[in-house]
DNA sequence: ATGAAATTGAAATCGGGTTTCATTTTCAAT
DNA sequence: ATTGAAAATGAAACCCGATTTCAATTTCAT
């Protein structure tokens, strides 16, 4: 159940009431609900993430409904969505929300947020290369995060490989690690 | 049909009957046929593309058997699989060919390989950072390419804004362009 | 109030990919 | 060559996330 309305949230709230004024579409009860409760959520909720909770307060919402929600919100830039490998579509906060990319833990699904103005620049250097103009790009790395690595030392056999630099170097900037069922 | 056998060609093929004998898996001409059209073909098939070519001559072999060859060929590192944002699974060449990532014209369908050390590193700096042990990564880069840019600048409004530094590296194509519903 | 247009949700459908299962093929041991 | 157990095959059924359909409901400008 909704919380008490910072007025952070309202922004965006105010965002999605243009949105749907500018195209033609109607405000309803449903919409509300399901902005109130994307914004309350941490990022990358799938839909059944969503419908989950949401369901347990508002038995009359159904499923397709947070689908085509979910994807006004992507409309309305204030959701965007990315793929992971498995086969599920997870929203993220998009409003204010600048660019970053992800780290995927495939041992506990952990999604880590990185930036890298680095790579993004050699990207660009790279696209202009081949007269290709770039408009959209996803760098996804998977593996194991540090929390699973140590886990692992603990109990599997002591023989993994690891390597630890250590150095980190030109550290990543910006993101904050954040877990995830 | 099957081209003069190359010798290059029969490298992978006893790379193949390796990993059936290593896995107390049987030899099948069905095997056979597909491996030898894979082989033919350029990188980034689809299973249906694949099945196309193949059941215009062989229409005994069906979808599932090259679905569930092209499987094996990952096993044997003979293939790769990559996914897009069509829902497709693409297959490549994988034998002696080494790690890069992909550029998609989202007009025409080309895929451009690329290969960068410098993004290869900072990604691994990034990772390290975190404590996060890299297994595997994808990066990439939806855009115009530059054939379709051009033709694009002919065709549409003028006011496509295009930097073009025209310095290319290396190119690789495949994959036929797809028409919209 | 009212009615045209948008929205909703259950159910049907879509589509790539996987699984099932009866039949056929392979191949090592005779 | 024979044989028989294990593997492979392919058609059809199924899986599952996502989309579409459609009758009923809601929204909102008039």
């Amino acid at each position: 159940m909704p919380a008490g309305n910072s007025s952070p949230t309202r922004e965006e709230f105010r965002v999605f009431e243009h949105y749907l004024a500018d195209n033609g579409l109607k405000h309803s009860r449903q919409r509300e609900v399901i902005l109130q409760y994307f914004l309350e959520t941490g990022g990358h909720m799938t839909v059944d993430d969503l419908y989950r909770v949401i369901h347990r307060k508002h038995r009359e919402i159904g499923r397709t409904t947070i689908y085509r929600t979910l994807k006004l919100f992507c409309d309305a830039k204030l959701a965007e969505s990315i793929e992971l490998k498995d086969g599920l579509t997870r929203f993220e906060h998009h409003y204010k929300h600048s660019h970053h990319d992800h780290m995927i833990c495939i041992e506990c699904g952990t999604i880590i947020e990185f930036v890298s103005p680095e790579i993004e620049n050699l990207q660009d250097e790279i696209a202009d290369a081949y007269g290709f103009t770039i408009d959209s790009h996803r760098h996804q790395i998977f593996g194991v995060c540090q929390k699973c690595d140590q886990r692992r030392g603990r109990n599997d056999a002591p023989s993994r490989t690891k390597k630890n630099k250590v150095v980190a170097t030109k550290a990543a900037t910006g993101s904050r690690p954040r877990s995830s069922p």
